[in-house]
RNA sequence: GCCGAGGUGGCGGAAUUGGCAUACGCGCCGGUCUCAAAAACCGGUGGGGGCAACUUCAUGCGGGUUCAAGUCCCGCCCUCGGCACCA
């Protein structure tokens, strides 16, 4: 048979044309898999390193398919965004004649690589009758609190003149330019993520069939720290400053307080200090600070004091209040309670300002002689200069403070997360707006439901000026208060894409609903996701938004599972000369050239062989040559079995056919559990090529009879169905099957042909494999081991001595200890 | 610093979880075809030693358990990924 780009459009139309990968979400005949690959952003054609998700998911849809499931795997895109707009602007065309272009591109690939999806379900994030929705979902957290506006330090990019959100913010650079970003004082929206903090860290637990490296990222980016929320008395004030210290052993060796500058009281504390205006350069200064590790390695702690002054609650002693440069905004309050000799941080800036320096946790080994601490201990030990509870340990003196505290309305138990609220407000155009009018006597009014979708007007200029594009168009904001009629104005941010994303697998199931985002029931049947395939670098982002308006949804009762992915598989990268391929690198494969010369099947087995799918991989030509050369190979199969003619032979099976039956029914056995495992579709497809060398193997042994030799190349091309169905179909339809080889069941093991009386073991010496001996199962030990004692070999080996010990393992050696 | 994954031929990588290390593929070497080359096909291929049967050393390093260790235990080294001034 002679495989071209011809075979690939033969199958490609038919599957088209029979609407193979067409479903009913209320058909209900078979048990249900929503197979899910994370929808591209549609930012430039796709080469190879982008089609490895593709093509695996394919694979998963295609072999549980043939196992009997109801698949519907479906595609969309991705469409608004941050680099859509960038590229637009550079390309100088709208952004979505940009994006809609890049779609149809896209869909012709997917389609010329076999990838078999239900495309009656696509969506596009960018077009109205989806990002209605997404206004409908951004109003629903709304009424219950969990969309809010304030002013808060924020994450901007001067590059993109927008703010970002803190999973955005990468090793303190913007994730799409890696410009450094700023903390600014802004006035954002905000999705109240904490408010699911707990739920998004327990829940892990229902994500058994996550990578682990994913629940950690998570775990980690939720973190959470029990600890103890202490109130600070401002000296001649009202004010209180709340720290939260999850080391609150240490309280009695708490010198000084440090406050972020962005602190809510801090205008209070120094609205009447002499140096007011020391503290406010001071302030402006390390505003501009960047937040990059490796600016931070290098940034040396910095502060001004207040001039005010907290009382230690235990002590009773006053402690200056300073404002320092390494106090976070977001975490806790803002302000820290500092402890010199047990905090590194706290110790470089006492030493640096000279504030005092109190041991208050020896070390359990430490003997009391050393006066100056040299640095900070930052370990558990026993407590001293702490009043009544000296010589406590660490550990109960936690208890028993934070005891003493509570009963003494000083502190309180609680909780901290590193997860910060989402900022979902950007100042772009090319996004959803946010569906809120602004009314001066109304204030903040919600767009009602039946006015949605607010339209994303069309826009000449939408250069980033720092303000969203929509600013500048009077029709847009222009408008009146949906509550009293009044002149209002809109909001005229747009929402971060990553609002778009976390709920598109919802809309898959009814994708042309008019009058709901999703039909619950219908969700319900086919939630959650079963399989769930993309890239790492979603591990927190996407994968944490998701989860979190998937609980929301679930709180309102519009969805029933908890989690939206119960499988998630994240593919590796496909590296070229060692490098992601970029254009600007010069390292891009071309799917194009691929098909052309080798069809879409080689490009396809080609990527899935290359070597573990979870891992990076490097695209080398040659590797794809070899797999030709393999597909070759096993076509040339079918043509010899055309012509093969073979006489029927005698009851009994011959060697040759014995071995051809075991090796395809011990390949069904394997490639089975390759693929039930964890997509290890590079070992599945290197014992299809042994069956392939067996069948060659067993031909030139001898005759076969043609039943044999047919189920050989039968199961060869079924089992690789799902890794290149073009050619399966081609074969298939060859050895006279009618309908399409996807309408076939997977081939069954018949352990039968798995069951040998007779088979070889190695003998070892010493542990050393010296020789080999053919056994029958059926034998008792004994004879086994004295045929083994009796070989030539081991006779020499043992030199007329007899052996220590000899054991035998069944089926698989004899190790005689001389 | 913390968390996670990993280290096996010239290369990508296998190894049914303690049982014949290096499957499968690439590359390389030899052969067939050809005037020749490429392609294709057939055969060989972990390193050292030996004409050879054979022998010896090999799964990052050092110990240990075991008849038997890539796999288990103890102690190191290195690489990759994530997080990181989180009080």
């Amino acid at each position: 048979m002679i495989y071209s780009r011809e075979t690939d459009n033969k199958w490609q139309s038919f599957w088209e044309s029979k609407k193979v990968f067409a479903i009913d979400v209320k058909n209900s005949a078979k048990p249900k898999y929503y197979c899910l690959v994370m929808f591209p952003y549609p930012s430039s054609e796709l080469h190879v390193g982008h089609a490895r998700n593709y093509i695996i998911g394919d694979a998963v849809a295609r072999y549980k398919k043939m196992h009997g499931f109801y698949v519907l795997n479906p595609m969309g895109w991705d469409a608004f965004g941050l680099p859509a707009e960038n590229q637009a602007i550079k390309h100088k065309i709208h952004p979505r004649e940009w994006t809609l272009k890049n779609i149809k591109k896209i869909t012709e690939q997917l389609k010329g690589w076999g990838i078999g999806y239900d495309w009656s379900r696509e969506i596009t994030t960018c077009l109205p009758v989806y990002y209605k929705w997404t206004q409908w979902i951004f109003l629903k957290l709304y009424n219950k609190g969990l969309a809010y506006r304030k002013e808060a330090p924020v994450n901007w990019c001067e590059s993109c003149k927008t703010v970002l959100a803190n999973e955005q913010v990468i090793e303190g650079r913007c994730e799409r330019c890696s410009t450094e970003v700023k903390q600014k004082v802004l006035r954002q929206w905000f999705f109240k993520i904490t408010d699911y903090a707990q739920r998004l860290l327990d829940d892990i637990k229902l994500l058994e069939q996550w990578p682990e490296r994913v629940k950690t990222m998570q775990n980690n980016w939720i973190g959470r720290s029990e600890g103890v929320g202490i109130d600070f008395v401002v000296e001649n004030s009202k004010i209180k400053l709340n720290c939260f210290t999850t080391r609150v052993d240490t309280i009695f060796g708490a010198t000084f307080l440090a406050l972020n500058w962005g602190h809510a009281s801090l205008e209070e504390l120094i609205k009447d200090s002499p140096s007011k205006k020391d503290i406010e350069k001071f302030i402006e200064k390390i505003k501009g600070e960047s937040l990059s590790p490796r600016r931070l390695e290098n940034l040396a702690k910095e502060g001004i004091f207040t001039g005010k002054y907290a009382l230690n609650p235990m002590t009773g002693k006053k402690i200056p209040i300073w404002i320092a440069n390494y106090i976070l905004a977001g975490y806790g309050s803002g302000a820290a309670m500092c402890v010199p000799a047990h905090d590194a941080r706290d110790f470089e800036f006492a030493k640096k300002y000279k504030l005092p320096v109190v041991e208050v946790v020896k070390a359990p080994q430490s003997q009391a002689n050393s006066k100056q601490l040299k640095k900070a201990y930052e370990g558990e030990g026993l407590l001293v200069n702490s009043g009544k509870f000296d010589g406590l340990s660490s550990k109960k003196a936690k208890v028993n403070i934070a005891d003493y505290m509570e009963a003494n309305n000083i502190g309180k138990r609680g909780l901290n997360y590193k997860l910060r609220d989402w900022l979902v407000s950007r100042q772009r155009y090319w996004g959803a707006p946010i569906p809120i009018i602004y009314c001066p006597s109304c204030g903040q009014v919600p767009v009602p439901e039946g006015d949605l979708p607010v339209l994303l007007p069309e826009v000449k200029e939408f250069l980033p000026t720092g303000k969203s594009p929509l600013t500048y168009i009077d029709e847009f904001h222009k408008t009146k208060c949906p509550k009293c009629g009044a002149k209002a104005r809109r909001e005229t941010d747009t929402m971060d894409t990553f609002v778009d994303s976390s709920w598109y697998y919802l809309r898959y199931i009814s994708p042309r609903e008019a009058n709901k985002p999703f039909i619950t029931k219908d969700i319900d049947k086919w939630l959650p996701v079963d399989q769930y395939i993309g890239g790492v670098e979603h591990a927190i982002l996407h994968l944490m938004y998701s989860r979190f308006i998937n609980k929301f949804l679930m709180d309102e009762g519009l969805v029933k599972s908890p989690e939206p992915f119960k499988r998630l598989f994240t593919q590796g990268m496909i590296v070229k000369d060692g490098a992601k391929m970029s254009k600007s690198k010069g390292n891009v494969v071309s799917p194009d050239y691929i098909l052309n010369k080798y069809g879409a099947d080689t490009m396809r087995l080609y990527i899935l062989f290359m070597g573990p799918p979870q891992k990076d991989a490097e695209w080398q030509d040659e590797g794809l040559q070899g797999i030709w050369r393999f597909i070759q190979r096993a076509l040339r199969l079918v043509d010899v079995l055309g012509e093969y003619k073979a006489g029927a032979g005698p009851k009994e099976y011959n060697l040759q056919e014995k071995n051809l039956l075991k090796k395809i029914h011990s390949t069904i056995k394997e490639v089975t559990r390759d693929l039930e495992g964890n997509f290890q579709f590079n070992t599945a497809i290197s014992r299809v090529m042994e069956l392939v060398n067996q069948t060659y193997k067993s031909l030139a042994q001898g005759s076969l009879r043609k039943e044999i030799f047919k189920e050989a190349v039968d199961t060869t091309f079924l089992l690789l169905s799902p890794f290149t169905p073009h050619i399966s179909e081609e074969v298939n339809e060859i050895l006279g099957n009618k309908s399409s080889i996807l309408n076939r069941s997977w081939p069954k093991v018949d352990e039968n042909h798995l069951k040998e009386e007779e088979l070889e073991v190695a003998v070892l010496v010493n542990g050393k494999v010296k020789a080999k001996l053919k056994i029958n199962v059926n034998w008792p030990q004994e004879e086994i081991k004295s045929k083994a004692l009796a070989l030539e070999k081991v006779k020499k080996l043992l030199s007329q001595k007899p052996p220590k010990k000899v054991i035998y393992v069944e089926r698989k050696i004899i190790n005689i200890v001389a």
